[in-house]
DNA sequence: TATATTTTTTACCCATAGTAGAAAATCTCG
DNA sequence: CGAGATTTTCTACTATGGGTAAAAAATATA
């Protein structure tokens, strides 16, 4: 009987892929209404007509709103992690000659994400309230904890590295990664924010610019940019 | 008819009180309910219960459950302005001797209005997902932008008054203004998100006093911190 | 082609923001 | 005080939207 055993594998294989295909719809239907109308304002019947289904079939695949909203958010949780396991890797390879190159690259590297993907990264800033809008699903909640605590992990791995390699000043790493993350989003919540309704954050890249250049002058090494030049003629 | 005249006035003055107070009878439960439940959790009804009213007494002094939610604000709107103007004063009186006194007392003044009400100060920083969570009705937008024009606007003006008095470093204002309440911003945020649940955060202090001594170090003239003590012996 | 299984839909429930209009309280003035 | 005017509050509703039970349809198996 292989050949029945065949042609029910294969059936299978269809429908996974045909399910795989109809999330992927309705996540790219949800994304679409989302930066439209916003979290509030986008119904799950609004997304079911948009994939032109009935609304219990995304709740077939998705458990509730909140699931299928912060399901949103997986591609760019993924690709920091992307980003910054390859600045770890270079790190770690003796790659990075100075503080200020690296913090450069993580600066880019977190804006390179945002500019991929700039509605995941504001839905990531949503669900730092989500205690205070939703009543988050246990299991969701988990899960974004669980990539939240991932991507500080790397980075408190890589001040950690760049401490020990004389690359930046000696600090207190949780705070200090703290601080690194705080202002980026921050940041990027701040100037999201002031150029609403106007497309192009005209002011996020000079602000960013200069967040840069100040944790570059307090952290780096290599960041007092010849303020000392005196010392060593 | 004075004294009928008198009775009138009387009246309403009491009236008015009796409507002061019954707002900020549903103010108070309001925010307390908010704080239990989270938002979406909270409703008019709710409120209505707890202030010994009905549902449409509730309507009758706020537009919406937006207006009232986010009229939760103002208290701690105007204390920024109240503490952000007395550095302002006594920087252009001259009373700063350096930038790094000058930077801790504008954190210090921030972190104050955080701790009277970090409640208020939650709800700021909700405003900044305004877009993204609610659909404001237009007034209560409107309102909200003054009050954040306001803030930036003082800032700014702080920092001009320091750079030109020496007291920190020259650059562009309005990057740097941002990039300043971008930090404190998004590390309350960050260490309310972390320490969810817990009474107390535990986190938060720490971090903002790294914030403030790498702000210190790379804005204030002062701020190298002994880096270079061997230049003035 | 008949039966079993999976997927989708129709038709509903329930909670809650918001409101219209009645009822009650309060005020005005003879 | 008491009749009418005004303001405030409440009862009873509508509308919307998240979520679901169970029927219907589609698909697979044999």
């Amino acid at each position: 009987m292989s050949k029945a055993d065949d042609h029910r594998e294969a059936i299978q294989e269809r429908k996974r892929q045909e399910r795989e295909r109809r999330v992927q719809d309705i996540l790219d239907a949800a994304k679409k209404l989302f930066f439209l109308k916003g979290y509030l304002k986008m119904t799950m019947d609004d997304i079911a007509l948009e994939v032109r289904v009935s609304k219990p079939t995304i709740y077939q695949y998705f458990k509730s709103k909140d699931e299928l909203f912060f399901s949103l958010l997986t591609p760019a949780s993924e690709k920091t992690e992307k980003a910054l396991g390859e600045i770890e890797r270079n790190l770690l390879d003796g790659r990075y000659g100075s503080g200020s190159t690296l913090l450069h690259d993580i600066f880019q590297a977190l804006y390179r994400v945002y500019q991929t993907d700039p509605d995941a990264f504001r839905i990531l800033q949503l669900f730092q309230q989500s205690g205070m809008v939703w009543a988050l699903n246990e299991d969701v909640r988990r899960d974004l904890v669980v990539k939240a605590r991932i991507t500080f992990a790397q980075g408190r791995s890589i001040l950690q590295a760049a401490m020990e390699q004389g690359l930046i000043h000696r600090r207190d790493i949780y705070p200090l990664n703290d601080v690194v993350w705080a202002l980026f989003i921050g940041i990027v919540q701040l100037e999201d924010t002031k150029s609403k309704g106007k497309k192009g954050n005209r002011f996020l890249k000079p602000t960013l610019e200069m967040a840069e250049r100040l944790m570059i002058e307090a952290m780096a090494a290599d960041g007092r940019g010849g303020a000392c030049p005196n010392l060593e003629p």
